[in-house]
DNA sequence: ACTAAAGTATGACACGATGTCACCAAATAA
DNA sequence: TTATTTGGTGACATCGTGTCATACTTTAGT
């Protein structure tokens, strides 16, 4: 029952009350127990009800800083693509040799996808029941699509990866992504992080850079395969 | 407002009435009255008030046949899954050109999921406010995963398609898929049906058998790329 | 310090959806 | 015809929602 070790803080934890005002401060406690509340039920047990049970506030206290249920979700995922985009992936930016640079950016964010699984899956879960949840997280996901398709083009560019239209792929590997994390990672417990890791990584690695790349960087999954250069 | 052109049928539309049982009959009757609610309207707003307006019978009659208005999805999902076996692709089972029948194969599926697109949706939307029919939804996901994965092993051992775990691809192509049926076909009005069913064949075929393939069979979109083999 | 205004929080309420139950009606059998 | 089974219903208790009038608290003005 004790909602045991709580994930590493997506939102601010309510600040001593004297400093930032009142209204600031019930704003960021409500955020704070859902986050908390995600983290242990499912988004379709977080009634306003049960949600402000968690906290000293009264039930009607929720509707001075959100319309509904949904209106918190968007203002959690809010947080959360800043958090995310502020990670941003190193193969999205720097130089270097791309297939270490992806395989470290796919690294990074399984770990986060890790860290916010429960969440992660609460808010595609919340999207599925409203309409413009559904558009925001979209929105997020195609930022996604854009910033791998870019990648993927100029990586084309400098003949590293074949021609082709980059953006289906992207949107193959990005839904691929999001899937797993939900999927392994939305439900405690939570599946261990590395073999995700690793498969994910061997699909992105493979389909764009091809299969050659794969042996010894994943950590354990498919030792057997091919030494030679392409 | 008129709930224009109904889908091809998924659900048997009440049959006289003197010939099967009255029951059956009004079971019958409120599945089919589901299915063209969701046609129109998302699930989200399928309450069972709502369902019941629709027909003649009062809304405790519902309770009758289901436990819940999830119980009715996972009823009518059960139909859902006949009805995409039947079609079972080519490609999973017969012999030829390879690639030819995943074509095939993928054109078929497309139009199945152009068919079905807003059930799709609603399928998938109520899977994530309930935990049995999340698990009924990932069971067929995973039934898909299985097949394809054996198909893509068959073809390793004929040296068709390079050597790599089958699993993780399959489950990103059939993700990919599965979430493009959803936001494609998802709404009304859909999308058009042929430029999704050449992306999702693009993407499958080239990661599958490579880029060399893909040119001349998809219909329109990529056209530009290569000619030569590689 | 006193008071007014603004900001914050609450209980009571009306509404709509749910699921159950005792009861009614229709069909069938005796 | 009556008795029995099967199918269907209205009324009810419960729960979640969102609003509103009201009350409490803080801040600013004098």
């Amino acid at each position: 029952m004790s909602p045991n070790k709580s994930p590493k803080r997506l939102v601010v934890e309510p600040e001593p009350i004297a400093k930032i005002g009142r209204a600031e401060h019930t704003r960021a406690e409500i955020l704070d127990a859902a986050f908390k509340f995600l983290w242990s039920r499912p988004f379709r047990d977080m009634t306003v009800n049960a949600l402000m049970a968690t906290i000293p506030q009264s039930r009607t206290a929720f509707y001075m800083y959100f319309d509904d249920i949904h209106g918190l979700m968007a203002a959690l995922l809010k947080k959360l693509e800043s958090e995310i985009l502020k990670g941003a992936s190193p193969w999205l930016c720097d130089d270097g040799d791309p297939v270490a640079l992806l395989y470290e950016s796919l690294a990074a964010e399984a770990q986060f996808g890790y860290q916010c699984g429960p969440f992660i899956k609460a808010v595609s879960d919340a999207a599925a029941t409203n309409a413009g949840l559904e558009d925001q997280w979209n929105t997020l996901l195609d930022r996604f699509d854009d910033a791998v398709s870019e990648r993927i083009a100029a990586d084309q560019e400098l003949g590293l990866i074949e021609a082709f239209d980059p953006r289906p792929v992207a949107t193959a590997l990005n839904q691929f992504d999001a899937a797993k994390y939900v999927r392994k990672f939305g439900h405690r417990p939570r599946s261990r992080l590395q073999p995700v890791a690793d498969a994910i990584a061997r699909v992105w690695i493979s389909t764009l850079y091809g299969h050659q790349w794969t042996t010894g960087r994943t950590s354990e999954l498919y030792r057997k395969q091919v030494p030679g250069s392409h």
